[in-house]
DNA sequence: ACATAATTAAAACAGATGTTTTAATCATAC
DNA sequence: GTATGATTAAAACATCTGTTTTAATTATGT
């Protein structure tokens, strides 16, 4: 309205409402509605609806991963400077840690976080190709050093067991809030720290399961 | 067109293309024009495209329920008659086999399985309120095995261990055709015999993992 | 202050959506 | 064969969709 930051309220309402709903259940006039914008300022600044999620997952993933992948950087350093082989555990952390993380920074990252969830799990969606396109080189290196960590594998093997991962990842990512399935006495509000832990701890132990 | 079964060719078609393109990506003349059918003949069959879904869902899930809840309550019970507890891995078994084996049943029990995953992927969604009215008792009951076969778990970590195996399931469920991260060498047309043991290797494992 | 560009506003666009209505066709039973 | 009910067909329904267009407004630089 009155706020120059249309572009940024765009986003945000976008983010909350995609994530939400998904793509194709949000429309352009909800999204500027909730932005409290013009239904025209979409396609002003960004050009399209498509061009809007590009936007939206952009903004977020690229710097995730930048510091996934420093995290990851260093584990490897470090291990080579100690002469040994990178553990599977810490890994797979460098890529988990800094994303679950988000959501201490506020319901805004809770959403992407959601949306990223919803993202993988659609796997011919409009989403996908762009989260791969700025995904894959990230996706690559993690390999390698999980190959590094796990050197009893196959290519075979592992690939499979990152594949089981990268579910359990994509599922917690989707399915934080209250889980209609959960017992009365399970606290399904686990802080973020301790969910890690779980995470980390079911799936090192699926990895290095020996065959 | 000719044929009488109308309502068949409709929960075809409606199948695949949800499992294709998700429930709001599919419109009612796609559905139709695929199913050789009249555009009101959704309407005048099941009352509502709401209405198809769940046909569609309830149409295979209630009998693959039935087989999964045999499967399990025959395991237990034998196990009891031994006097020993049923193991964690064939309670797994029990529940991802009978689903993972329809894919040997032809193309359209594999549409099936997609669409299933994509539902669990839409935490919020239209299918997903469907879903867990039909498999609300069978979880309850699986959870139940899966204490008894895991006495050393607290239900807390059951909880989200168990939530974890379903987020690897969900997964496999999905992103079954080639995926783009996969690398040359690796064979992603893995036999589903393999593919079950290879899932219940990793599922296993991080469940009865010691804390 | 003015000219130029960037942004917003309101309306209209063409097309797609799920649903309903009305009439035609088909099958079945008497 | 004719009457009754089930099914199909075609068209219209109102509403919503993403996108464009045109004009008004605001900001920016000189």
């Amino acid at each position: 309205m009155s706020q120059p930051n249309t572009k940024q309220r765009i986003l945000d309402a976008a983010e909350h409402l995609f994530a939400r709903d998904g793509y194709h259940a949000t429309s352009l006039r909800g999204i500027t509605t909730t932005a409290d914008a013009n239904l025209a300022a979409v396609n002003y600044h960004f050009g399209s609806k498509e061009a809007l999620l590009e936007a939206v997952i952009v903004r977020r993933l690229d710097p995730l991963n930048e510091i996934r992948r420093g995290q990851l950087e260093a584990l490897l350093q470090k291990a080579e400077l100690a002469g040994e082989l990178p553990s599977c555990r810490e890994v797979l952390r460098a890529f988990v840690e800094p994303t679950l993380r988000l959501r201490q920074q506020g319901s805004e990252a809770e959403d992407f976080i959601a949306l990223i969830g919803r993202t993988l799990a659609e796997p011919r969606g409009i989403a996908m190709s762009i989260f791969l396109r700025h995904m894959q080189p990230l996706l690559q290196r993690i390999f390698q050093a999980l190959a590094l960590s796990l050197p009893a594998l196959t290519e075979q093997d592992l690939f499979w067991r990152m594949h089981f991962t990268m579910g359990c990842l994509s599922h917690i990512m989707r399915c934080h809030e209250r889980y209609s399935m959960v017992p009365d006495n399970v606290n399904i509000d686990l802080p973020v720290d301790e969910l890690i832990e779980h995470f980390l701890d079911f799936t090192t132990a699926g990895m290095e399961v020996p065959r």
